[in-house]
DNA sequence: AATCTCAGCAACCGCGATCCT
DNA sequence: AAGGATCGCGGTTGCTGAGAT
């Protein structure tokens, strides 16, 4: 009965990814696809458990993966949904699809919460309205004291709608260009991850007065997003000879791995397909109210402008994408 | 210069849901 | 149908570097 377990505790390597260990597994995925993660550590003699195989994966080599500082629309996004789902990093994520949870949930850990903190205590302070006591607000909702009475609880609640549907809209303007073309530079696939992973690992490898870098500071070549690098820029490669990008591209073919590894993306990102045919119904209601201006950019207008958080907009977005109209998305 | 403290982040752990035999 | 393995997620830990003392 049941399953064959995936790998033994025993032997079982733990800690740091190495770059060798990274190569392996990247190739790995490769040639079968990420979720085979059950048969990953035996087929490839990798001594890691298949569960530390899938969050490597995941959260490091993935193609795709944004590292490095988050964006204020970005920070505002985590904010809002966090104030909406609760510490439901993994459906935060979705809605930030180059963004792994693990660092949603390291960030708002590490910075968000502080400043959600700092900034409560100063709405007690001073009774401000804006959108950090609101979204505050909705955090505490669900243990606020008994005291509250009912009309100030349907306020809240009512704020809350506003906040759930304000959170929507914001992860729609997802694939505005203006933050595509901001972001798409920072944006590295696997290969070029490794690659970078690589150079370090070989700097500090083969050159003795380099610093000596641990496996995890060769990490954070690639949490680092340097733009140089990032851009395509070959100076770093140039710098050891051959380039790191051609050694690793020669290794595993770069093109069919990037082909395949859009296909895997394609296939599995079912939160992009989802938001997808959220933008879909949206189109429909856009067109039930014969809208000129895209959605789109009257929500990206409304959202981006500071100003607009305390005030009820004209056209009031809350009535654009009727609540009962889209219930499924809710 | 040495030590301490704090922040950031990768990785691990535990648990519930799901899947497989 | 049952039992156990695997998957996926959220919470937590531990290491490392930076800044403060």
């Amino acid at each position: 009965m049941g399953r064959v377990p995936c790998c033994d505790k025993v032997g079982v390597k733990k800690g740091p990814w190495t770059p060798e260990e990274d190569i392996i597994l990247v190739s790995y995925v490769q040639q079968h696809g990420p979720g085979n993660w059950r048969a990953l550590p035996t087929k490839t003699g990798l001594h890691r458990c298949s569960k530390s195989c899938r969050l490597r994966w995941t959260n490091y080599l993935r193609p795709g993966i944004k590292r490095g500082n988050f964006t204020d629309q970005e920070e505002k996004m985590i904010i809002q949904l966090q104030a909406l789902l609760g510490n439901k990093w993994a459906a935060i994520a979705s809605y930030l699809p180059e963004r792994t949870d693990n660092d949603i949930k390291n960030y708002w850990n590490t910075y968000l919460k502080k400043k959600m903190k700092k900034l409560d205590q100063l709405d007690q302070c001073h009774g401000s309205n804006d959108l950090f006591s609101l979204e505050n607000g909705l955090t505490h909702l669900s243990s606020s004291n008994s005291s509250t009475s009912r009309g100030q609880w349907e306020r809240t609640l009512q704020a809350d709608i506003n906040m759930a549907k304000k959170a929507l809209h914001n992860a729609l303007s997802l694939e505005n260009p203006q933050v595509s073309s901001t972001t798409t530079t920072t944006y590295a696939s696997s290969t070029e991850n490794i690659a970078r992973l690589l150079q370090g690992w070989m700097g500090s490898s083969t050159s003795s007065t380099n610093n000596s870098e641990s496996s995890k500071t060769s990490s954070n070549n690639i949490a680092t997003t340097d733009s140089s690098s990032c851009d395509g820029n070959p100076n770093a490669e140039s710098k050891g000879g051959m380039g790191l990008m051609e050694a690793f591209e020669s290794l595993f073919g770069l093109e069919s791995f990037e082909s395949s590894s859009s296909d895997e993306l394609s296939q599995t990102a079912t939160p992009e397909a989802e938001t997808e045919a959220i933008k879909i119904e949206i189109k429909k209601e856009e067109n039930e109210h014969d809208v000129e201006v895209p959605l789109s950019v009257i929500l990206e207008n409304w959202l981006l402008d500071e100003n607009t958080l305390n005030i009820q907009p004209k056209n009031d977005l809350t009535t654009l994408i009727s609540f009962d109209q889209t219930p499924h998305l809710f």
